[in-house]
DNA sequence: AATTAACACTAGCGCTTGCTTGGTTAGCCC
DNA sequence: GGGCTAACCAAGCAAGCGCTAGTGTTAATT
């Protein structure tokens, strides 16, 4: 039990942090606010972290980890054919990148603030998540859906995707899958495929 | 004289901070850095500029102007056909993000951390930027050669073109023209305009 | 009843921050 | 050559920073 809420009270106070370095941004959100919004005294918080860095790093780890489990899911479940699964990532992405929020803004953000140790640790993480990308891409790239280099397609498709958090309003009208829907028929010329 | 040398020497001293605000972000480069990599003494930096804020304002504002210009010019030599346009606006947007490069991932990144006052003077340049486009993206979903909404177009086509800063090598064998056809080439599932 | 470990608190150290102040220098104009 | 001004410097202030040391307090384990 004592390891559990351990688990569950460092994910809450994770969470905590990374609200706040959505709003003020890493280097402006002292220790001191972290430990007010949760409830603690800042001497306090160095019994959880061992210091600032760590605190960023875990934010971070924690919303990579959630994309790529996502990712995963989305594609075990997908229809096995380059649009299905084409379909299935850009939508787990967009999914992702709202459920967590702020994790996901912290990692577009404030990634040049991790010392290199934190950044050689995440960017494992990293490089599985663009494995799977790479995979969809050059199928749907075979199978005539994309035109020109699968990498630099990759690379635009991940760029239009993740600059969705600067304009995308989750209580907007709109749904993340409609988004999706909107992306892929701009790129493939073709409205969604059939369930 | 007097004028002509103090403006050029402001510039002079926004594109050092540029730079240091790039490698180290804003809240990291403190006024010591800045002053010593413009060779003066931290004081001295406040008789150019009236805080550490306006610098930060004066590079992004810097970096929107040259922009605006170039894309106004891009226009202007553009064939007059739809594609024409978008090719030329994907051009000029590429080129600005290169030869302005520190202080358009200064405006970037740093973006949130402009106070109410600096950014709703900036706004106004951002939004005369986003006109030429929504125009450019509007004729060339008209001609049918963007699939979807114009409005999510456009965001994702910038999406794409902003992502490049965090993945494009300049010093690499692609040239930005030859990348601005290939994201055209992409969306409109066709090659470059005759010439 | 004694021990342990997790968690929190108080107090503050050593350092850096943005910015101010008061004064000096060099070039220009009439 | 006296007055004016832009540009710079030396020195330092007040505030805030990350982090540490030492001391309870609580609750489960022995």
């Amino acid at each position: 039990m004592t390891l559990v809420n351990a688990s569950s009270r460092r994910k809450e106070l994770i969470r905590i942090a990374a609200r706040l370095f959505v709003v003020e941004g890493f280097d402006r959100t002292t220790v001191r606010m972290m430990a007010k919004d949760m409830g603690i005294k800042s001497g306090s918080l160095f019994h959880h972290f061992r210091d600032k860095q760590e605190i960023l790093c875990a934010v971070i780890e924690e919303g990579m980890h959630n994309a790529l489990a996502l990712a995963n899911h989305a594609l075990s479940e997908a229809h096995d054919t380059p649009r299905g699964r084409l379909d299935a990532m850009v939508r787990a992405h967009l999914e992702t990148l709202l459920t967590d929020r702020n994790a996901h803004v912290v990692a577009l953000y404030e990634w040049r603030r991790l010392d290199d140790e934190s950044r050689s640790h995440l960017v494992h993480l990293r490089d599985a998540y663009e494995a799977l990308w790479k995979e969809v891409i050059e199928d749907a790239s075979e199978a005539g859906l994309v035109y020109g280099d699968p990498l630099s397609a990759r690379r635009f498709v991940l760029g239009a995707l993740n600059w969705t958090v600067r304009w995308y309003d989750p209580e907007g009208p709109r749904s993340p899958e409609s988004l999706a829907q909107e992306l892929v028929t701009m790129i493939t010329h073709s409205p969604a495929s059939p369930a």
